[in-house]
RNA sequence: GCCGAGAUAGCUCAGUGGUAGAGCGCGGCCCUGAAAAGGCCGGCGUGGGGGGUCCGAUUCCCUCUCUCGGCA
């Protein structure tokens, strides 16, 4: 039987993915998937980076901006759209690209997750309280008991592990450090292909600087203002940008702080992901200049498809 | 030109007669249903140049260079 490819164009923030994509699809023939846990989001596009209108308009592309921000979502969820998404562009005769940052989103696809023990919100909130009024270490304390091996795994610091990891003890009277053994991914009728782009570390910094710059010019503000004004989901409430505006306006500092701290975050975070990345020794990593048109990284790329 | 203060990590600065720290920045890493989240680790340094005192100087003394104030 004759494999399905499933292509992953990855890589931190700000290094060239939503267009490069769009080209590489048009030479191969592929639909765009959102592998972004932010761009699944609507009403955030400036603060996203969304695809605009011009890239959407050329490719078709699925799971970007359809749920409401007031909407919880996480990589269970996020698992079970894309491989419809991707189903139905392979009844379309066509392949699925998977586009964006976030690693645990690519590997859940991937690797799977392993299943049995869906978040629960309420459990997680007494977790939470428990925690603020004894010390994370308490909680620790008690995994230690219940779970001694994923203990030994997690940093006693590491809170949402740790919750996480009880939550799973507590519904489900199972280790989560058993459970997790059960992941399943893919199976060996799919043909996996990640590329990740990358530029050198200074060159990367200056483009997530200068894209915070563009995001206020395109009126960053105003879209965190309406949002906070808004319910938001656990997941959504933490897009970079929004707490920081979010303590500007409480007035903890100007808007210059504000801005100061998200280009630094955003640092932060792309850093993140690099290790990530670098982590999965599946990926093929495409290094560039950041002066290359979207065509020519589409073309990079284009070599490694067969 | 004179007087005073200072010159220590990428930046802002602390401290000590036994070759140095803090915050920020930066680097590395972890990650299985909140992941743009959350967590861990790392000082990354010829202590402005030269000389002297001392067993030993980043610390004390002299000198040079530079910077910042003030006076001319």
């Amino acid at each position: 039987m004759l494999k399905k490819d499933l292509l992953f164009l990855v890589g931190p923030t700000a290094s060239g993915k939503s267009a490069a994509a769009v080209a590489l699809a048009k030479k191969i023939n592929a639909e765009i998937i959102c592998c972004d846990s932010m761009q699944v989001y609507c009403g955030m596009d400036i603060l996203t980076s969304a695809p605009d209108k011009e890239l959407t308009g050329r490719v078709r592309h699925h799971l970007f901006g359809f749920l409401k921000p007031c909407k919880n979502y996480n990589a269970a969820s996020f698992r079970k759209d894309a491989l419809e998404a991707a189903q139905k562009i392979y009844q379309k005769g066509k392949i699925p690209l998977f586009v964006g940052g976030s690693g645990l989103y690519m590997s859940a696809i991937i690797d799977g997750l392993f299943t049995g023990a869906p978040a629960d919100m309420q459990l997680r909130r007494k977790l939470e309280k428990e925690a603020k009024l004894k010390g994370a270490r308490c909680l620790y304390k008690k995994l230690l008991k219940v779970d001694p091996l994923s203990a030994s795994k997690i940093h006693a610091n590491d809170c949402r592990r740790i919750i996480r990891s009880l939550e799973v003890f507590l519904k489900t009277g199972k280790p989560i450090s058993y459970l997790q053994k059960q992941r399943q991914g893919l199976g060996p009728d799919y043909r996996v292909k990640i590329f990740a782009l990358n530029l050198s570390r200074p060159r990367l910094y200056q483009r997530v600087d200068q894209r915070v710059e563009l995001m206020f010019e395109r009126g960053l503000e105003k879209e965190a203002r309406r949002l906070l004004r808004s319910r938001l989901s656990k997941t959504a409430c933490y897009a970079l940008g929004l707490p920081e505006i979010k303590e500007y306006l409480r007035g903890k500092y100007d808007l210059q702080e504000a801005k100061r701290l998200i280009k630094r975050n955003s640092r932060h975070y792309a850093k993140r992901q690099l290790t990530w990345f670098r982590k999965d020794k599946r990926v093929k990593w495409i290094n560039l200049q950041g002066a290359e048109t979207p065509q020519a990284v589409a073309k990079k790329i284009y070599k490694f498809c067969n």
